[in-house]
RNA sequence: GGCUGGGUAGCUCAGCCGGUUAGAGCGAACGGCUCAUAACCGUUAGGUCGAGGGUUCGAGUCCCUCCCCAGCCA
């Protein structure tokens, strides 16, 4: 193994400070630091890069919000990351934030060699512009009729262009020569066929602030946040651009655009030998979620490969977390914080789920009875009770002393050959980030063990002394397993394999251990511990009858051990749902189910006018939080349009969308009266986020 | 609309280059055991492998058509 084989870095995506970590960044980041504790184990130097992408329009007005500086903003939240990672067990990482000078000074540095080489230029740029909140609006926020919007306007501003079209035929022969450069496949074929399909230039700079790196040809405008937050993974490594600059020879800047890339390493201009022994990059892994390829596989190896370094040796992108079926949204309310499930199953009852409940790569859905289930099926009942009820009868009937193999039968050898399969299976799915899988193959071999228990019976030795021998083998091989199954389980259950690893009496650290412990036996003569619990099984129905959630599932977004949601949901509401054996429902009633079809959601007027031709119509453009969506009201007779801008109401989310003087209305706002000459909107007493829900 | 990947036991999914009785986990039913965290072990459950057609000695596994779902893109 080369010195250079010897080191691992990995990188998560810098988060966006706008919120705190939920499960889904928990989830990013947890994956890195298996990968890192695996590579540990295997005798590497691994390296864990993450961060605060701190720039954007957006975080400035955040900050403006609460009447603070973007930076003093930022340094409010960072703080909730890195509680979180502690809290979760990242064993060591480095935390780079976009705000770092040397950040900037990287950017500045990398950018203005592209530009200087003509891989940049000015054009222009136009799309619709918020006037109110000070920015273009991404294609996908445009609503269908910009014009009649009051606040957009069509604007064109001057702006600067990487030339990503110069770099299409090198990405698509980069990508189609190194099949595994992307994990797993189904996003590999999705960024092919973008490139396929044709790479644009990309507009890479803002004038619509100035909170962020600023351009070193021309300080009126900021690199737009994407380019800055990519370079944090160079910036993080440790890399050296100013060494690295003196590499280049002048002239030397012809493209290689039409090349086909050769081996990943080289594919640079300069000498990454010139680089400081702290240097790691080029990157092993950069992990995401399925949102960001397109910036992480496309954009980045292009300007990479245009300023002429190195390029990340691979590229995984894992799916999100839904919750209960449904996608987990701010909007709607059900985000679940890390804390929320380790509230209920503890750190490695969180990692193991995580790591076990989804194939790389795959959507997962949360749900807190089954995050219950994996843990007492799989941690409290196979892996706790293996270790508790050796340990013990380890101590009834050898005074906790390992015996000697004396009598080998079938049984015995069959699980110690389950015991080496386990150990090639696993180690083989750990180098592939599979961990679903690795975890599978480790608990095959639990599985395994207490059959094994089963059929040797050793308990009946206090009866049947002369079985000595053959018992003396049963607990030799159940101790050899059980070490196995902890150094292999390490990495995704960090604190629990080391808390076992002391029941069994086994000295020093699993930090410390590498692969070649696998090899290793516990002797005959050593001394276990004694027994105590781990993982404490979770009383997954008092939980609920705690939680007053009736017999289904626990209600979205509530979380069980959460004082703060349980005050939210203010006691009523799904508190009352009827238990699945009450099926008579009066006809006078409708049934919770019922009522529950209906979701109400708080929404934000943003433009309101008269529908031509109709004398009651109003056509109300309300935001919902992801987007804007046009509800036709028969209100105009009550409220001038004018009035109506900026106040927030309820409004039916899920109606079926209906065609109504050739406008088509997605949703019904709610209003009381009318009858009587009087009406009004359904508000809520207090201004709250668009799109929560109302129940 | 284009591209890609899917539709397999109640649920979640494995099933590679086509080949003897289609598998696992969870759930359910029954049984066993008692060392253990009411844990553990065993047996059973009979699913027209989305629909239709085709190739083949033989198809869940290849080809065509259609239906449905998801993702990416426009």
């Amino acid at each position: 193994m080369s010195q250079h084989d010897k080191r691992f870095y990995v990188t998560t995506p810098i988060y966006y400070v706008n919120s705190k970590p939920h499960i889904g960044t928990s989830y990013t980041t947890i994956i890195a630091d298996i990968a890192c504790r695996h590579a540990r184990f295997m005798g590497r130097e691994a390296l864990l890069v993450t961060g605060s992408d701190e720039h954007s329009q957006n975080i400035a007005d955040l900050a403006a919000a609460r009447g603070l500086s973007p930076q003093q903003f930022c340094d409010e939240i960072v703080p909730s990351f890195r509680d979180t990672w502690a809290a979760v067990n990242i064993q060591s990482y480095e935390f780079h934030r976009t705000s770092d000078p040397r950040h900037h000074h990287l950017v500045r540095t990398f950018f203005n060699r592209i530009y200087q080489k003509g891989d940049i230029y000015k054009g222009s740029y136009s799309g619709w512009y918020h006037t109110s909140d000070n920015r273009f609006l991404d294609e996908d926020e445009v609503p269908e009729n910009p014009e009649s919007h009051p606040r957009l306007k069509h604007l064109t501003e001057e702006a600067y262009y990487f030339r990503l079209s110069r770099y299409q035929d090198w990405l698509l022969a980069l990508h189609e020569t190194h099949p595994g450069l992307i994990t797993p496949d189904s996003r590999r074929n999705e960024m092919l066929n973008r490139i396929r399909g044709g790479l644009k230039d990309i507009c890479i700079s803002r004038t619509s602030t100035d909170w962020g790196v600023k351009l070193p040809w021309d300080e009126q405008h900021v690199f737009y946040v994407w380019m800055d937050a990519l370079l944090t993974y160079v910036t993080g490594s440790g890399f050296d651009i100013d060494t690295y600059e003196k590499t280049f020879e002048p002239g030397n800047w012809a493209s290689r655009s039409s090349e086909a890339p050769g081996d990943l390493y080289s594919v640079t201009r300069a000498d990454l030998k010139s680089q400081p022994a702290q240097n790691r990059w080029p990157c092993d892994l950069h992990i995401m979620a399925k949102d960001i390829p397109w910036f992480h596989c496309i954009i980045f190896p292009a300007v990479l490969e245009s300023y002429g370094l190195a390029l990340p040796k691979q590229f995984l992108v894992h799916g999100y977390w839904d919750f209960e079926g449904e996608k987990m949204s701010k909007s709607l309310g059900n985000v679940v914080s890390p804390q929320d499930a380790m509230a209920l199953v503890g750190v490695d009852g969180l990692r193991y789920f995580l790591a076990r409940e989804v194939p790389l790569g795959l959507d997962g859905d949360f749900s807190h009875e089954r995050l219950v289930k994996r843990f007492n099926y799989d941690l409290a009942n196979d892996l706790g009770n293996l270790v508790h009820r050796t340990v013990s009868m380890l101590d009834q009937l050898f005074e906790g002393v390992v015996p000697d193999e004396l009598a080998v039968s079938d049984l015995d050898d069959a699980l110690e050959e389950r015991r080496k399969r386990s150990i090639h299976e696993a180690q083989a799915h750990f180098e592939n980030l599979q961990y679903s899988e690795a975890l599978q193959a480790i608990w095959e071999l639990i599985g395994e063990a207490n059959k094994y228990i089963d059929e040797k019976k050793p308990w009946e030795l206090k009866k049947k002394p002369e079985r000595r021998d053959e018992v003396s083998t049963v607990f030799n091989r159940l101790m050899q397993v059980l070490r196995t199954v902890l150094l292999l389980a390490y990495p995704v259950i960090p604190g629990a394999a080391n808390r076992f690893w002391g029941i069994l009496g086994l000295s020093g650290r699993l930090e410390d251990l590498q692969a070649d412990a696998l090899n290793e036996r516990i002797p005959a003569g050593h001394k276990a511990g004694s027994s105590e619990p781990v993982f404490m099984r979770v009383d997954w129905e008092k939980k609920l009858a705690e939680s007053g959630a009736g017999a289904g599932s626990a209600p979205a977004g509530a979380s069980l051990d959460s004082p703060k949601a349980k005050q939210g949901e203010g006691g009523s509401g799904p508190a009352a749902t009827p238990s699945r054996t009450e099926t008579a429902t009066p006809d006078a009633f409708i049934t919770i189910d019922d009522f529950a079809k209906v979701q109400l959601r708080v929404g934000e007027i943003r433009a309101a006018d008269k529908v031509e031709g109709a004398d009651k119509l109003l056509k109300l453009t309300v935001f919902d939080g992801e987007r804007e969506r046009t509800i036709l009201a028969g209100i105009a007779m009550y409220y001038a349009p004018e009035s109506l801008v900026g106040k927030q109401i309820v409004f039916v989310a899920n109606l079926a969308p209906r065609k109504m003087r050739g406008l088509m209305s997605e949703g019904m706002v709610l209003a009381a009266g009318g009858d009587s000459g009087k009406l009004a909107l359904v508000s809520p007493e207090q201004p709250l986020d668009p799109g929560v829900v109302v129940r």
